[in-house]
RNA sequence: GGGCGCUUAGCUCAGCUGGUUCAGAGCAUCUGGUUUACACCCAGAGGGUCGGGGGUUCGAAUCCCUCAGCGCCCACCA
């Protein structure tokens, strides 16, 4: 006997095997089908599943069984990324917690620790992905950091920077005092803050004047090298030349002038710490000053600023307002709102420092990027993001790609002994060919060292597309040329510029081609109240627990349900509980299918009719849901199988085939209602792959090693418009007798006698239909109204019902009149405009047409309606 | 500061290049219901002056302007 409900998890563990056992989710090179390819964006290797994994992963596999289902050679390649910031923040901690710093291990010994880490959590998410049905490739499950993917790095490096794109050089960037690394800019997440704004007065050399400069940074003024004022504030012309006194460490700097200096803002005078502010770095250069670095890597005072040496940059800005004030240099504090950046990884307060770092030109890499999506050769989806893509591509700057971190790929430059003077080559041996070719030095390759320095997990991971297939190594080999450019890429808007617009720049250097011909974007989950989901918050659901709670599908089907076309998805436990509703009603629709008798006997008319009406149905339902897919509308996509299934298929069609108490279904119905179940259960494959496989396997006999995964869907036949409308209209009409049954207490049990008051509108074909779904035991073909009825008006056409009791024309009339009442406002309208010669005119022939048709279909009703209640009132 | 986008039923959203009285779907709500698949269900119902104002047009949820509110991205104003 089969379960009254699904069971999820037995279901899941048993197909999701059956899968991998068969290689079911294998994709080889194969000429004589088309690819469909997926790269996954790669979680880093030892996170954890968290929603919006889940709803990404959900639109990828829904993209590849779908592929796999229309008969592509679909292949989802899997992996990991290094992260390489994020695992070496995460192994830091780890050791902390053991009492070892990582400054007291040499590289080596740190990067045991870390591959350890690699290895006891890695890949702990693609593990978690499985349980949420993910069809991957696992065969191809790649690691940003294993030997063919840092060959391929390596090799890149060395190109670009033989191409002359990657450079060596002193520049301001975004230092992280906690993961002591530079970041790119696109690490930086700014953030408005409540601040406060310091007035501080610099005493005049020689005078008893002072100079007041407003800062937020008030600790930043051990490291002054200078006040400016622009040239043009008449206020301090009086200053020109002068020098004024640092309060506290008594440094005599110039008060210079530049254009910069906003004369609206604070006092006019801003003060200049060319080492940590990247305009007071311009300002600076342009006025030769002096650079004082008062900050150590890790955001500490150095000996540089003279003062409060060894504490934190935010204690001492605590600590020398009292100071300042002591010494008679505050003037005052005001409230003040700014920005302020933090490192997306570690979250602690960047601060611009100057340092020598290792650089990537983009401009030219970018260019046809940019063309590309500009000339839809890719295609972004939302497309508002082609604006955003353009700006940021327009206005590109060079990478900075260089990491102090040890967990990545170290950069394979080679700097002669004692010196600054380096190569770049793959190993210390070819390293030591080039430095006699380019310094004509014979050195061992011993004595080279290699850059402390890695590279920028994103620096691996804009290859990806590439590198999964091995394509930068061999790049002729046969599985690049063929997977190669992918289909479908899925993310989040969050990595467009880290990662999405580097693909695309890769791929145009490497491949001269694009990685990707659509780009769908996520939106973001966020809870009810809108607030993204977090850990902090504690407002993310453990995606584990709930596919546990309502199953894999329905959790699939609660997170498409409410996405739509790339906007946030409000998410809440009613959306999965809804899809794992679903579930149990296509379980359920397949334990009524399954419970039927078959025999030999003739298959009744309204059967008959009622099959032919569902197979023009399930026509228009794929081709709507194709439109959908096409378009990329998931959520809509989902919503038109949903109600199919629903609607359609199970509360009508099921219900009128339904052999009656005790009987059987006869055979060509029972064979006919199978195979339009099975194309029920390929169209919601992608979306729900457990319960249909599930349902498929046991609605037949199946050979082992068959799959609803790899079953052809069939493209779908025409249907006709006319049989569908003329269907609605008997649904219809069946509302109609239901709504008489209700009104009058009239159980469905009890049959009723119909009389149909024909006027050419009656879809007289579908009698059978009726008696069926309304259990009426005979109908009418009446010219005259019925006296002694309860009736309803379907579009004109009258129906009668014999009373049984009391009958209420009061109510009828009513209803009657409020129909005659829309009617006739209806025709006004059309006849308004009907009746403008300007509408006439210049309105398309077509619309006007349609006007006219609609105005003598609401003349006619009108007088239908018009003299059915003169008959009523006339007591008929 | 610049750019982009959004505002339609209690909630989340569809409504494409103006044209059925066009105002829709799902969820939620309400009312019925032990019909032999399913209460994780079935049958019905209510609910919106399409953010405000102005304009273009024979005709505007749809196009234009403007105001208000919200969101996102970018940007070095201390």
């Amino acid at each position: 006997m089969i379960a009254t409900t699904y069971n999820p998890q037995e279901s899941e563990k048993k197909w999701y095997q059956y899968w991998m056992k068969h290689r079911l989710f294998h994709s080889e090179v194969d000429h004589s089908r088309e690819p469909y390819c997926i790269v996954i964006p790669p979680p880093n290797v030892t996170g954890v599943l968290h929603m919006g994994h889940m709803l990404n992963n959900t639109i990828q596999d829904v993209l590849v069984r779908r592929a796999r289902l229309l008969g592509k050679n679909a292949c989802w390649v899997p992996g990991t990324d290094h992260a390489s910031i994020a695992t070496e923040a995460k192994v830091v901690a780890k050791l902390k917690s053991e009492g070892i710093e990582k400054r007291e291990l040499t590289r080596e010994e740190f990067l045991r620790h870390a591959w350890e880490w690699t290895e006891k959590h890695g890949g702990l998410i693609l593990q978690q992905l499985k349980k949420l049905g993910a069809s991957c490739d696992w065969d191809r499950t790649a690691f940003t950091m294993d030997p063919i993917r840092s060959e391929s790095v390596i090799r890149v490096f060395i190109d670009l920077y033989q191409k002359g794109y990657i450079y060596k050089g002193v520049r301001m960037v975004n230092w992280d005092p906690s993961a002591l690394t530079a970041i790119s800019d696109e690490e930086v997440i700014y953030r408005e803050e409540k601040s406060k704004l310091y007035y501080l007065r610099y005493q005049i050399t020689g005078t008893s004047d002072y100079i007041t400069i407003a800062t937020t940074r008030p600790e930043t003024i051990l490291g002054d090298t200078a006040v400016c004022v622009n040239p043009a504030d008449e206020r301090f012309k009086h200053l020109a030349g002068k020098t004024c006194i640092v309060p506290l460490i008594g440094r005599e700097v110039p008060i210079i002038r530049d254009e910069y200096v906003d004369m609206d803002f604070g006092t006019g005078a801003l003060k200049i710490t060319p080492a940590h502010d990247i305009n007071d770095y311009e300002i600076g250069y342009r006025h030769h000053l002096e650079t004082i670095d008062i900050f150590n890597d890790d955001g500490t005072l150095s000996e540089a600023a003279g003062l409060f040496t060894g504490k934190d940059r935010f204690d001492v800005r605590k600590e020398i307002i009292p100071e300042l004030e002591k010494a008679g240099n505050l003037v005052k504090i005001e409230e003040y709102d700014n920005k302020v950046g933090y490192s997306e990884r570690t979250h602690v307060a960047i601060e611009p420092k100057l340092s020598m770092q290792w650089f990537m030109r983009m401009k030219e890499l970018a260019a046809p990027a940019l063309k590309a999506v500009l000339e839809d050769e890719i295609i972004l989806t939302p497309s508002k993001y082609k604006n955003t893509y353009r700006y940021w591509m327009e206005n590109v700057k060079d990478w900075c790609i260089g990491r102090q971190l040890w967990w990545g790929h170290r950069i394979p430059a080679w700097y002669l002994p004692e010196s600054n003077d380096y190569v770049v080559a793959e190993t210390a041996e070819k390293a030591a060919v080039l430095v006699k070719e380019q310094y004509g030095k014979e050195i061992p390759a011993a004595l080279l060292r290699q850059e402390e320095d890695c590279l920028d997990t994103w620096f691996s991971s804009w290859l990806w597309p590439i590198s999964v297939f091995d394509g930068i190594n061999r790049p002729d080999n046969e599985e690049i040329r063929y997977y190669y450019p992918t289909n479908d890429l899925v993310s989040g808007p969050d990595i467009l510029f880290f990662w999405i617009a580097r693909m695309i720049m890769a791929g145009y250097e490497y491949r001269r081609d694009k990685p990707f011909r659509n780009v769908y974007l996520t939106g973001i989950v966020r809870d009810k109240l809108r607030r993204k989901m977090s850990k902090s918050l504690g407002n993310s659901p453990e995606p584990l627990e709930l596919i546990e709670k309502y199953g894999a599908d329905g959790v699939r089907v609660g997170m498409l349900l409410c996405s739509p076309a790339g906007g946030d998805l409000l998410f809440d436990e009613s959306l999965p509980e809804q899809g794992r509703n679903f579930t149990t009603k296509i379980w359920n629709a397949f334990r009524l299918v399954q419970s039927w008798q078959v025999a030999d006997t003739g298959q009744p008319e309204h059967t008959a009719l009622a099959l032919e009406w569902f197979e023009h149905e399930l026509n228009r339902i794929t081709e709507t849901l194709n439109e959908q897919f096409d378009q990329y509308r998931f959520s809509e996509a989902l919503m038109t199988i949903y109600m199919g299934f629903r609607d359609e298929f199970s509360s009508w069609l099921l219900e009128l085939i339904k052999p009656g108490f005790g009987q059987p279904i006869d055979r060509i119905s029972y064979e006919k209602i199978i195979g339009l179940f099975e194309r029920l259960l390929q169209l919601l494959h992608p979306f729900m792959p457990f319960i249909t496989e599930e349902i498929w396997q046991n609605l037949k006999e199946r050979k082992e090693g068959e799959s609803i995964m790899v079953s052809r869907l069939e493209k779908p036949g025409a249907y006709d418009p006319e049989l569908l409308r003329d269907f609605g209209y008997v649904k219809e009409v069946i509302v109609g007798i239901r709504n008489i049954r209700k009104q009058h207490n009239i159980a469905f049990k009890e049959p009723l006698e119909l009389k149909v008051r024909e006027n050419g509108r009656f879809p007289a074909k579908f009698g059978s239909i009726l008696c069926k779904m309304g259990n009426i035991g005979n109908i009418e073909i009446v010219r005259e109204p019925v006296k002694g009825a309860w009736s309803f008006i379907t579009d004109t056409v009258e129906y009668f019902v014999p009373a049984t009791g009391l009958i209420d024309t009061g109510e009828v009339r009513e209803k009657l009149e409020e129909e005659l009442k829309y009617t006739r406002g209806f025709l006004k309208s059309v006849s308004a405009k009907l009746g403008n010669e300007r509408f006439v005119k210049s309105a398309p022939e077509q619309v006007v047409a349609n006007e006219k048709k609609k105005q003598a279909d609401a003349e006619a009703k009108i007088a239908a309606l018009e003299a059915r209640l003169a008959e009523l009132k006339t007591g008929i």
